[in-house]
DNA sequence: ATATTTGCAAAACATTTGCTTAGTC
DNA sequence: GACTAAGCAAATGTTTTGCAAATAT
């Protein structure tokens, strides 16, 4: 549960560079969804010796191996978050770009149900929200 | 219900040029998810006056009229369909990228549930598929 | 020591846009 | 005839890649 990000690598037997590490750390400690761009920003705060072209790599390589998650929202920038977390889904503002996460048991059932009756089996999930602004109505 | 896109657009004043009547018919007789650049090759291939650009430019168009829907299956590139058809879900093989269409009465249930729990209205859903070949399980 | 990884700049990819010409109403 | 749309090519934004230099095991 907290095995972090860098132990699952090095679990994993990646070659643990240290702008690898930082990656790893800034996704660790990143609480919202930051696209590759926000992650190179903040990776070159800690240590600017980092570029962009290494965090494609690193997020890339990271989601092959398993440990992190791609998220896309139709927005054109990918976003990574930890695989390992607790499972969750994702509601966006398909015009801000937003998002929240939240959880709903139903959703699990449904998953499964649908799965089993197409015959697939299923990961992932995505609600779209159209226009209204991301406060509660 | 047999209402056309061409019709659609011309109800909504839309100036119908050869090239936008051509990608509304193309559409309308797709029953596939088609990017933009097959949509482009499928018009080419009626008419080869019509250039890539003016696709973009017109399944813009369409979608900002509320005639076409935009689906981003997050593999970069964008598709369009009718906005009118039945209601529908789509299931996607997030690595060959094929997509099936299925309906579950659970999921419109599903929707209105979460979307008032959360306080928001819900458009679209989504369900990704890992891995696994498309065929029955 | 040697195989991998990095940084940089250039390439690749989907999409958009500026501008001139052509077509629609 | 006025105004909008099309075509082309160049610009854009995100992601990938080739290659020489640096780094990890």
């Amino acid at each position: 549960m907290s095995e972090t990000i860098i132990t699952r690598c090095e679990a994993k037997g990646l070659r643990m560079t240290e702008q690898r590490r930082i990656v790893a750390r800034v996704i660790g400690a990143a609480d919202d969804h930051p696209d590759v761009e926000e992650l190179y920003a903040r990776a070159a705060a800690i240590d600017p010796r980092i570029s962009l072209a290494t965090v494609y790599r690193t997020v890339k390589l990271f989601e092959e191996a398993g440990i992190l998650e791609k998220l896309e929202f139709g927005d054109g920038r990918a976003r990574y978050e930890d695989a390992d977390r607790d499972h969750h889904d994702h509601l966006i503002d398909v015009n801000s770009g937003q998002v929240i996460e939240f959880i709903d048991p139903d959703i699990e059932e449904l998953q499964e149900r649908i799965a089993q009756r197409l015959g697939y089996r299923l990961i992932g999930h995505r609600l779209e929200l159209l226009g209204v602004p991301l406060k509660k109505a």
